[in-house]
DNA sequence: CATGAATGAGTCTTCATTCAT
DNA sequence: AATGAATGAAGACTCATTCAT
């Protein structure tokens, strides 16, 4: 199977999206490596094994791949959380693990992504781009997260928890986790980064969600 | 006081220093505004009310006036950071309170920095960069803020918390928080991402910090 | 033929060698009018009828279209001189001036190559380029003239001539008359330069040279 | 003396032309070493020990200044050769020597002084200001060997010899030793380079110069 | 559908010259 | 007479885009 992937990459003549999707493979190496500007267009197309015009044949111009493979991500993440949104026999529980899961699932926030997330972010230009395409789901995923701890609040009995400030906090401790996963990535490993998150969780739904102990907990390795 | 000053910068002769300083804050306001890549030199200097030679002449390349400029911001953060730090008479709270405040201080996370701080951690070169500058600061920091979480667990026997995941916790938390204020700045102020941080402080010591009353967290308007 | 050629050489399209050789010529003709320093890459690509970009294309940097130029000038007089020297069939004293023929050649030193020849001579930086790219067939060169100053003295029976310092006096004489040829063209032309040395070889060789006879040789038109 | 000659260079302020002379040295220095294109006014103040504006004070201009240079360069050829020429004490025989061995002094001669005079006659907007300067003299100086020569040749019954080819000849043979001088300063020296030239005209007159015995001259130990 | 040689606008960098002190 | 900070034009190099094949 993946020998006839290879193959037909491999070929002349390859269908549209064949080319596109190797281009953007190619594409998303080339940013986790030499970020945005550093991103050639001749570095792209020699990754993917092909010439230089195959991108204005393909995407028209290099703004267009690196949107297209912004939206790639970006589609990709929206995917893997679907996938725990829309199962309906999760419970409350299962489905705020299953997003945290999902989050730092080793394929979604691999190493390469993360770089590739990062690199769009700290240019001025692309992050426009990478507002207007994240803002929806973004909005629509820290809702659902909402909802979570409000039903789990509501369920558990857990008066002093503000499901609206959880919810954000999350948010924001997933993004800085994958900061930290980029700059550290010999400190911050995937596993480390669904327990540091988890046990926020569980700071808040103690009855819920099992803390990480204490004591095992030893300086020196964190996670 | 302010005339003299801006005089001095417009005069043909300054001195080194000023020159340098007046040509790191035009650097961090086009790295803001363009990013990494889409700032050049013609920009930066143009922004100084300079002309384009001066870079060479005080900074010999742009690679140095960007790392030079990522070193202010890594000093000042460090300074105010220090004060803290070395005040004697605060106790274990006030100083986390103190840190934790210092890190959202309107000059230290103005929009424009925390823009620049962005850009170079998208640039795959300048994360290395940023890194041989600060590892051992940032991890001084974070040792320093294990200590006192421990001291606090210790003093208020708070068996439950592990000083050295909260240490973390709470410096990812940060970098997420400032990630909202510059995706979402009319979301994420500087008054709600302090609030939003010791609001988890708050959670693993709730007999030292308040709790944000959870009846004020509406719907809509976070923290 | 001709046209054949130009209009290859103008076609948006043209082997890597085409192109490589007609910018190595427009090289040449720039560096003669300009010297090194004066020969801007925009000079060269216009010369040539072609586009700036070309040359990183074809030669990465100036420095190594420069250094490319050089060794074609170097090669052509190796080759010239090789045709003399493997002719199995010539005589030492036909060789000897073969070798000299060759080296004031119209092609070998036209006023244009003679020109550049001493442009590079003039840097430093290319001093060194030279000597690395000839020093070997330099120093060939010279003790195959010193073997056939040897051949004859020994046959002609010259006992006061030493081979190795007529083969020196012979390399200096031919390079002071190339500068003869540079600076003062009209009084050094290309067969008074080869009577010139050939006069002084046969001043050591009486027998085997004729001297150009001392009644020709009227004040104010010398050779 | 000298010490006060130092003293007066070091003095905030100093004659004209001691500052003058002073440039005109380090200008020297810094040509041999990079060449006329890599010659900069920074670099030739800065040998001077002055500033940079000094030059347009004393010289106006960078060309003005390496004009100057150039023209020190020929008077002092100028000078010392002008010294033998005029000195009615001197035989013919001793006059060519005496011209022969002022070209090849030590300090006319230099290493330095030579890459100079080849820097500036590879630089082809140099080059007519260089023929400018020097086309007189040459012409005077030929004349002069020349004119000694036909005097040798009369009052020796050297009936083969043509005057005026002996001192072309000559002419062009130290052009030639003077460049290998530069090319390949271990191979030929100061002394080596008189031997070479006196043993030519030795060649043409037997009776009035002594040749160099042949059997001195060993393979591998040129002149 | 695919190639890659060619283009040329945009950028960084150098450096002779200027000028306030 | 001397300084050296500042200028800005000029040059080398990069690279997204085009287009003949």
């Amino acid at each position: 199977m993946l020998d006839t992937q290879q193959d037909t990459r491999k070929r002349r003549f390859a269908p549209r999206e064949v080319r596109r999707q190797q281009l953007i493979e190619a594409t998303l190496d080339a940013l986790a490596e030499n970020g945005v500007s550093g991103t050639t267009m001749a570095a792209v197309t020699q990754r993917a094994g092909l010439s230089m015009g195959i991108v204005s044949l393909h995407f028209q111009s290099k703004a267009n791949l690196l949107t297209s493979t912004l939206r790639y991500l970006a589609e990709e993440i929206r995917d893997a959380w679907a996938d725990i949104h829309l199962d309906a026999a999760l419970s409350a529980t299962d489905r705020l693990r299953g997003i945290v899961d999902a989050s730092f699932d080793e394929n979604i926030s691999s190493p390469v992504k993360m770089r590739v997330w990062f690199a769009f972010f700290g240019e001025a230009r692309y992050r426009q781009v990478y507002r207007d395409m994240v803002e929806d789901f973004d909005e629509e995923r820290i809702d659902a997260i909402e909802e979570l701890c409000a039903q789990i609040a509501q369920d558990g009995g857990y008066d002093d928890v503000c499901p609206k400030t959880l919810a954000a906090t999350i948010e924001c401790l997933c993004d800085g986790v994958w900061l930290s996963m980029i700059l550290y990535p010999d400190w911050m490993t995937s596993a480390g980064a669904k327990a540091q998150v988890m046990d926020v969780v569980a700071r808040h739904f103690p009855r819920h969600f099992q803390l990480t102990a204490p004591k095992t907990c030893a300086k020196g390795t964190p996670t």
